[in-house]
DNA sequence: GGAGTTTACGAATGTCGTAACTATC
DNA sequence: GATAGTTACGACATTCGTAAACTCC
């Protein structure tokens, strides 16, 4: 579990569309899809449902999703502590 | 950022010593030394003072150390929340 | 057949360990 | 000269983008 592929899979939530997501990212469909696909293998667990739309949430990708923004709030803030000086 | 040179600086922070820490963190002493390096090039400021019996940590480490830690724990409880299920 | 996702593959980037260098005591 | 950190360099792994393939309407 990399930063990079917790904001990957928040995008991803968010725009239920990995097309989509890739293209708020800046990078190309099939890294963003890899990167969603790795994470899963790591965690065992599948994170959205795939379907003809789109990407939908799974139930452990719900379970996720408040820990992923909280993961990227905390790095912000600690950023944010650290530009302030 | 990574969160693996956050654990990396964690460990640095609290063996105040890179030869330690690498061996607790089971890498070689130039990885992490250069890790370190990396970590405080991105943020443009010395996370530690160089001494000669090892590192200390600086005003800017000392302001992010507390923040390193809640990231940490923060990814803790995430990967806790998926496993419990 | 169109919208969406994934796989294949080569290129670029990053990280690692060993070995050599620097500095301080 | 011993201890601690850094730089150099080649090897290994990861990530990326383009192109092609698969899947479900």
């Amino acid at each position: 579990m990399s930063l990079q592929q917790i904001r990957y899979f928040v995008a991803v939530a968010e725009e239920e569309n990995v097309g989509r997501a890739a293209e708020r990212l800046r990078i190309a469909q099939p890294a963003l899809s890899r990167q969603i696909r790795n994470l899963e293998a790591e965690f065992g667990t599948e994170l959205f449902e795939r379907t003809s739309r789109g990407m939908r949430l799974s139930s452990s990708g719900a379970v996720f999703l408040p820990h992923a923004r909280a993961i990227l709030s905390s790095v912000e803030s600690a950023t944010a502590a650290l530009y302030k000086r």
